[in-house]
DNA sequence: AGCACGCCGACT
DNA sequence: GTCGGCGTGCTC
């Protein structure tokens, strides 16, 4: 094999990778990272393939090998390759998820001066062009970004592509030096045998060196090499004494590479499996089935089960399962999830056996159990959706869990992958088993496991079924009926008592508020009608420039309304109420009651949630008002009454996910109520009672839910039955935005049609959700249809268009 | 991304 | 003319 097919880490790349000779005497292999001259740079780039032949005529060689072993296995090499061609994303984005923590090096631009010193005619330069040309030829090479610093960006690019042109300067290029490295740690070693340091130590003090022979005492008692850190702070030496005892011979100085550890094992003990319920037996029988035969079929199960049915005992046994088969597992769960509960639960399983990759992690940490991943030290990775492209071994198991949550899709980089999608490709590229665990099943995924794509495992029941743990009471309070008594606080009259009640009782509160309650949605507060696109079924959206309504789908307007269509009435209002507003009033409706806030604004900094979760343990509020955050997993005793404050918020969005999304919503928040011997209470206070999503949430009645869900996906043509894809462009100008999204929504019809595709619908071209970002205008397409990558991959977009497959949410 | 180049309207 | 803003092409 004489030549290597490259993908080389440069924006321009895009999905092509480069073909390279060889040189003679390197030692190519697949999966290797490898320096090659790209245009005037030297960058590093990822081999994907060796070939006798290169696809173009004319290459050039690879200049060096980075790391002799592969960084990416060949199952990795072709993941990334169907990563970048499902989501549209350059092959190297693809990569890079794939790369060490720190790898990636961008280059950076060089000023130097010429190698002709003549000073020429500088009189038609402006003062600021001087100025730079005389700093570069004093300091002989200075960083454009150092340039940037001093003039400003755009003055500096003028003022170098300039004295460039005229042969003053040259620019040269280099890679960012390296960010992580291995942790070295100076240890002081011992060079004689402790005996003897007796007379040692005492001659230094003959010779009035009296601070080296307490060193040299210290280092007697300890058994072996100490870092000199240590060794500093218990004698209080400074370093000239621990030199002058190296000068001698008596110690020696040496860097020794630690490992920086995220897991400490201090307070974890030892724990064995549970004895298994029937259900978990029989489900746990399955899988376990599947792990032992590697022609056994499907390979994926989807474990459906109650909040508190035993799912974590289920994926404990089957990594156990795993690795007595020799093989290794990777479990992912939501960000929010990785609690040290969450690590520690599986920890105490597999001591010193358990890697953990997420983003609170420093660099150095990230690298080290990187490596350690890779050298096989692990039998489990945890992490968050970026864990399931860690370097783990012989990979038998992946497991997903809460495999429903959103946060699993990646949608604010490319590539814009969903975590559990690319699972089941890993899966199939490795004869991995997959368990996807949820209480309420994406409809997308419990869809696949009724067809037999995947293996369906039920726990219907809470593992310990005494009266505290059973599931709650669920109340549903019709919101239309408290303004109708004169009502007109956002506490009804039933959660207002229930409340009181528990805060006098010495119980816990709950008070749930969909985040996005600051979205406006216009609803009639009469009969609870709220304002829908005829076209798209989707709500409008209060438009405050245009005084209009707008579909966010199909960019159709309205005229406000001033009476309900349904009712006649004139209550006509926006409707939004945030967090903040909720403790406000929270505050003045009970007054005695100690109050939490629990929400993005106040998670920011590194243990929030930890601080926030710890206060409301010990009881220190009475009151926990919340987001979506409180509805993750978290186990909380002594909290009897769960209040959903308003559960239309995310019903209204204009997203036909709104009611799968308020389903699983409102089914894990009164999942958070009665986990204690107290028993628990939930109260939903909606104004769309008689909504399937607020009912089967209430009756904890997945099934309900689900045969309703599936019967509006079918009938409108939505996912599971297409896939979808969104397509955003961002310009400064609003104006053009809209002509290029048009330009392409035609160009795309176009071609579907002279390709006789008939099952793709373009649907927009409309102004997203979020209009303007960041100084940016954004129009959004939606396409809907089957293959839509292999489609748009024919399409040449231009910049600004980012393109989003199988996306989590049409806002 | 980042840079070079070419096009076009606004201004000296 | 030519300056500057903007869009597009290029990299084995």
């Amino acid at each position: 094999m004489k030549y290597a097919e490259v993908s080389v880490n440069s924006p321009v790349a895009q999905y092509r990778a480069f073909s390279y000779a060889i040189p003679s005497g390197l030692n190519i292999q697949t999966g290797q990272a490898v320096w090659v001259p790209f245009g005037d740079k030297t960058l590093q780039g990822i081999v994907l393939e060796l070939s006798p032949y290169p696809t173009v005529e004319e290459t050039r060689e690879i200049i060096n090998i980075i790391d002799p072993r592969p960084l990416l296995s060949p199952a990795q090499v072709m993941l990334a390759r169907e990563i970048s061609e499902y989501y549209l994303s350059s092959l190297f984005d693809a990569i890079a998820l794939m790369l060490p923590p720190g790898f990636e090096r961008k280059p950076l631009t060089f000023i130097s001066p010429a190698s002709n010193h003549d000073a020429g005619d500088l009189s038609s330069f402006s003062p600021d062009s001087r100025q730079t040309l005389e700093l570069v030829r004093q300091q002989g090479k200075v960083s454009l970004k150092e340039l940037e610093k001093r003039l400003g960006r755009k003055k500096v690019r003028i003022i170098v592509s300039q004295l460039v042109g005229r042969g003053l300067v040259v620019r040269s290029y280099e890679l960012e030096p390296v960010k992580i490295s291995p942790q070295k740690v100076l240890y002081l070693r011992l060079n004689i045998a402790a005996d003897n340091t007796r007379t040692t130590a005492d001659s230094l003090r003959r010779k009035r060196a009296v601070k080296q022979a307490v060193l040299l005492d210290f280092l007697a008692r300890q058994s072996g090499s100490v870092s000199w850190a240590k060794a500093r702070q218990e004698t209080g030496v400074d370093k000239a004494v621990a030199k002058a005892l190296a000068r001698q011979g008596l110690t020696t100085f040496r860097q020794i590479e630690i490992r920086r550890e995220p897991i400490s094992y201090r307070d974890i003990t030892l724990s064995s499996p549970l004895k298994l319920t029937t259900a978990q037996e029989s489900a746990f029988g399955a899988v376990r089935d599947v792990i032992r035969d590697d022609r056994a079929h499907p390979r994926v199960f989807l474990l459906h089960g109650v909040t508190g049915s035993g799912k974590t005992e289920i994926y404990l046994q089957a990594l156990a399962e795993t690795v007595k088969q020799g093989q290794r597992g990777i479990i992912l769960v939501p960000e929010i999830s990785l609690t040290p509960q969450t690590i520690e639960r599986f920890a105490s399983r597999f001591p010193h056996r358990v890697a953990v990759q997420h983003s609170k992690l420093s660099p150095g940490e990230q690298f080290d159990e990187w490596y350690r991943i890779r050298s096989g030290e692990f039998d489990v990775v945890i992490g968050p959706r970026s864990a399931l492209f860690t370097p783990q071994p012989n990979l038998g198991l992946i497991v997903i869990d809460e495999e429903h949550e959103w946060t699993y899709k990646q949608t604010d980089k490319s590539p814009r992958y969903h975590a559990r999608d690319t699972a089941l490709k890993l899966a199939e590229l490795t004869g991995a088993v997959v368990i996807l665990g949820s209480a309420t099943p994406d409809v997308e995924t419990f869809y696949h496991a009724e067809r037999g794509a995947y293996r369906l495992l039920q726990l219907p029941e809470r593992v310990v079924p005494d009266e505290g743990a059973s599931l709650p009471q669920v109340e549903t309070v019709d919101l239309r009926n408290e303004l109708k008594a004169g009502n007109r606080s956002i506490f009804s009259r039933s959660l207002s008592r229930a409340v009181t009640r528990a805060v006098a009782s010495g119980e816990q509160v709950i008070l749930f508020l969909n985040r996005r309650g600051g979205t406006t949605f216009v609803q009639c507060r009469h009969c609870g009608f709220v304002l829908r696109c005829p076209r798209c079924e989707v709500t409008l959206t209060h438009h405050l420039a245009e005084d209009a309504l707008v579909c966010h789908q199909c960019h159709r307007k309205t005229p406000i309304l001033e009476t309900c269509p349904r009712c006649l009435g004139r209550q006509i209002k926006f409707l939004g109420l945030g967090t903040q507003k909720l403790e406000q009033e929270t505050r003045a409706a009970f007054p005695r009651a100690q109050l939490l806030r629990w929400d993005s604004d106040v998670t920011r900094h590194k243990n929030a949630h930890e601080e926030i979760l710890g206060k409301f343990r010990a009881h220190q509020a009475d009151i926990l008002i919340g987001t979506q955050m409180v509805a993750k997993g978290l186990d909380l005793p002594s909290v009897t009454l769960v209040g959903v404050v308003i559960a239309d918020t995310s019903l209204n969005l204009p997203d036909f996910r709104a009611g799968e999304r308020t389903f699983q919503l409102l089914s894990q928040v009164a999942g958070r109520a009665g986990r204690g011997a107290l028993g628990g209470q939930v109260i939903i206070q909606t104004y769309s009672p008689e909504h399937y999503a607020v009912q089967a949430a209430a009756q904890h009645d997945y099934a309900s839910f689900y045969t309703r869900e599936i019967t509006y996906r079918r009938q409108l043509g939505n996912p599971p039955f297409t896939r979808l894809a969104q397509m955003t462009y961002s310009h400064a100008n609003d104006a053009l935005c809209q002509r290029e999204a048009e330009k392409i929504r035609d160009l795309l019809a176009a071609k579907r049609d002279a390709k006789e595709i008939d099952n793709l619908d373009l649907i927009g071209p409309a102004p997203a959700f979020i209009h303007r970002l960041r100084g940016r205008f954004r129009w959004q397409l939606i396409l809907r249809g089957t293959r839509l990558s292999a489609f748009l991959s024919q399409v040449p977009l231009s910049r600004g268009w980012t393109v989003d497959i199988d996306p989590v949410s049409l806002l």
